[in-house]
DNA sequence: GTTATTTGTGCAAACGTTTGTATTTTTGTT
DNA sequence: AACAAAAATACAAACGTTTGCACAAATAAC
C-alpha cells in the first residue's frame, strides 16, 4: 500500500504542499483553522512524515551519531541511556555505533555517520586511535563532534571528561589512610588520556605522603585476564601491600592472582578499583571502587551537542568539562590495622 | 564548504551523473574506462555518497533499526554485536533504540524507524508490550519485523528464539541428580513467552522424576531485589532445598537471602540461574547457569532480516528457529551428597 | 477612499540520488 | 558499404520535503 504524503493530505484539503508543510511545523504563517484540518486530515490519514525527504531538502537530519569502544560496558551503556534522555525529548534520535576499540572501525564509523547526514556526532575514543584525520572531515562539512571520556585535544569541539586525577588520587589517599605503604598501580594504555590522568593522580597522593612511587606500575593490565597475569609478575618483582588498579576487571583479576597466591584481601593487600561495574558491590570482598557518573557525563554531553548544532557559534566550540567523581569505600580497602607484607 | 556530489565529478568528467552513478554502482552498463575515471576522480574529490538522497530516491534505506529493552543487559548487548558483524559487511548499519521495557518507548521506537524509512526492524519485546497494533503499520509499509528471544506470534515475521524449555528443563534435571528434591522456582511475568518455557522446563523435569511441583513459584521475582524478597517469603511460606531461578540477578538476590538466613549453598541449598550474566563466573560460590548463544543469535537474526529485505517471498516470512543453550555446571549446584533441609 | 501593512496561501525550485527510456556510438554481420 | 545489434551514454522524471518569493485577500493607517 502507498504511503500517504503530504500530497495526498494537500489534495484532500483543496490546499498545496507547502501549507501542509508548514502547518504541520507549527509555521505562525498559517491561520489556525487550516492548521487545525490539515492536523486532523494527517491523523486521518495516518500519516508519517517522511524524514529522509526532510533531511535531505534541508541538508541536515534529526539523527545524532554515537561512537562507542563498546556497547556493553558498563560505563557506556549508561552514558548512552543518559544521552538518549536528553537527545530523544528535543527530536533527535540515536545512530550508535562500535568501534569494537578498533582505530579503522572508529574512522569508518565516523565515515558512515558523515554519508548518513548525521546533525551531529558524540564520540569516545578506541584505545588504538591515533589519526584523527576523519574529524577534520566532520569539521569541513560543519558536523559538530562531542567527545567525552576519552577525548583528544587534536579533534576540535567540546569534551567531557571524568575527574579521573581526583578519583586516582582520593582512591590512593584512602589506601593510605587505611595504612597501607607499599601500593602499586595497574594501570591501561597511558596514550590514553583516562589512565594517564589515573596515573597522575596516583603519584600525586603517594608523593603528598612520602611514600615510594617506584613500587610497581604495570600498564596494559585493564582486562581480567591481564591484571591477573600482571599482579602474578608484580608479586615476583616486587613488595607491596596495596593495588590501585585502573579498572574493575583488573581489579578482579587480581583478586583473583592474589587469592591464588594465598594473600588474603584487605588484610594482606588493600584494593580498590575503578567504574563500579556492576558487580564489584556482590563479589566478595566486596570492592571498593571509583564510581563514574555516567548519568550527568550524558546528560552533559548530549547538552553541549545540542548547543553546538544549534550553532552557538564557534566560540564556546573547544571547550572542556569535567564531571566529578566519588569514591566507594567498600571491603576490599579496609583493613582494622595495618599489617607489614 | 560544499560537498562534493556526483554531479561535481560529472561535470569534472564532461559526463552526465547518471553515469556516474551507475559507475560507482558497478552497473555494467558503463564501460570499465570510465567507471576507472570516475572512480578515481571520486577518490580524488573526497566524495561521500549521500545516503539520504538515496534513500529517498529508493525509498528505503540502508539503515536497519534494532529495538532492545536495554542495551546494557549482556545478553542483548551480544546480540546487537553480533548482529553488526553481520548487518555491516552486509552494507547496512544499526540504528539502536532501546524501550526501557516500556510497551510505549517500544512502540514509539517502531514509529521512529519507520519514519526514517529503515529496510527492516529487528526487535526484542518489553516485558509490559501486550498490543501489536505497530507492527501492522510495519507490515502495511512492507517493512519486515524479525523478533528475537522475546517474540510474540501476534506479529508477523521470522522469530528466532532460545530454547528455554530445555535450558530449564537441563538446570532443573541437573539439580535433581545432584540429589536436590524440592525445588522452588523464580521466575519473570509468566505472560513473556521466555519465562512461559522455562517454567514449563521446570515443571517438565519434576514432573518426570516424579517430584512435587507445588514447591514454590514466584512470579515476578527477577531482578536481585525481587529475587531477595521472594526467597525470604517462600523460605517462609514452605520447605524446598534447590533453587531454579529464570535469570542470574534473581539467583544473586536468592543467595544473599540464603545467606542472610545462614543457609550455605549448595549444601543447604543448590541454586542454578539463568542467562549466565559476566559475574556468575566470579562470584563465590561460581553460579550454575545457563548460557544463552548470543552470538548465534545475533548472526541468526541478522540473516533472517537480510533474507526478509531481500524478500525472498513472503513463503517463508513467518517461521520459527530455536537456538540452542548449554547449561553450566558450577558450584552452586554440586553438593557432593545430598542433605535434606 | 486610497495607499500601506499584515496575514494567509500558492508557485516553483531545490536537496542528490536512481532509473526507465531515448539517443548516440561502437561493434558485428552480410 | 549498408544495416542490425549491442554497448555506452544522455535525458529527464521522480522520491517527499522545505522554503524564498510572489501574490491575493484582509486589515490598518492616513
Amino acid at each position: 500500500m502507498k504511503r500517504t504524503t503530504i500530497i495526498d493530505i494537500a489534495e484532500a484539503l483543496g490546499v498545496t504542499p507547502s501549507t501542509v508543510s508548514r502547518a504541520l511545523a507549527g509555521n505562525s504563517r498559517v491561520s489556525e483553522q487550516t492548521r487545525d484540518r490539515v492536523r486532523e486530515k494527517a491523523l486521518e490519514l495516518g500519516y508519517q512524515p517522511n524524514v529522509v525527504a526532510a533531511a535531505l531538502r534541508r541538508g541536515k537530519s534529526d539523527t545524532v551519531g554515537m561512537v562507542v569502544p563498546r556497547i556493553n560496558r558498563h560505563f557506556f551503556s549508561h552514558v548512552i541511556s543518559a544521552v538518549e534522555e536528553v537527545l530523544n525529548p528535543a527530536g533527535f534520535n540515536l545512530l550508535i555505533c562500535q568501534s569494537h576499540e578498533k582505530a579503522d572501525l572508529e574512522k569508518l564509523a565516523v565515515q558512515v555517520l558523515l554519508k548518513n547526514r548525521v546533525a551531529g556526532i558524540i564520540l569516545s575514543h578506541a584505545l588504538e586511535t591515533v589519526d584523527f584525520g576523519v574529524f577534520d572531515a566532520a569539521a569541513r562539512e560543519r558536523v559538530p563532534v562531542v567527545q567525552f571520556d576519552r577525548v583528544h585535544t587534536a579533534v576540535a569541539g567540546p569534551r567531557i571528561i571524568n575527574d579521573n586525577f581526583s578519583g586516582a588520587y582520593l582512591a590512593v589517599k584512602h589506601l593510605i589512610k587505611s595504612g597501607y605503604k607499599r601500593i602499586a598501580h595497574l594501570t591501561g594504555s597511558l596514550s590514553v588520556n583516562v589512565y594517564q590522568e589515573r596515573y597522575r593522580g596516583y603519584k600525586y597522593a603517594l608523593e603528598e605522603a612520602g611514600l615510594p612511587i617506584d613500587t610497581g606500575v604495570m600498564e596494559n593490565s585493564i582486562t581480567r585476564e591481564t591484571g591477573y597475569e600482571s599482579t602474578l609478575s608484580l608479586l615476583q618483582q616486587t613488595r607491596f601491600d596495596a593495588m590501585f588498579c585502573a579498572g574493575d576487571f583488573a581489579a578482579i583479576g587480581a583478586m583473583q592472582a592474589l587469592h591464588d597466591k594465598g594473600l588474603s584481601v584487605p588484610s594482606a593487600m588493600g584494593i580498590v578499583g575503578f567504574a563500579n561495574e556492576p558487580f564489584s558491590d556482590f563479589i566478595s570482598p566486596r570492592l571498593s571502587t571509583v564510581e563514574q557518573n555516567a548519568h550527568d557525563m550524558g546528560h552533559l554531553t548530549a547538552k553541549a551537542l545540542i548547543r553546538a548544532i544549534n550553532g552557538k557559534g564557534p566560540l564556546e566550540a573547544d571547550w572542556e568539562e569535567v564531571v566529578p567523581v566519588r569514591l566507594l569505600v567498600r571491603d576490599s580497602s579496609m583493613r582494622s590495622e595495618a599489617v607489614a607484607y
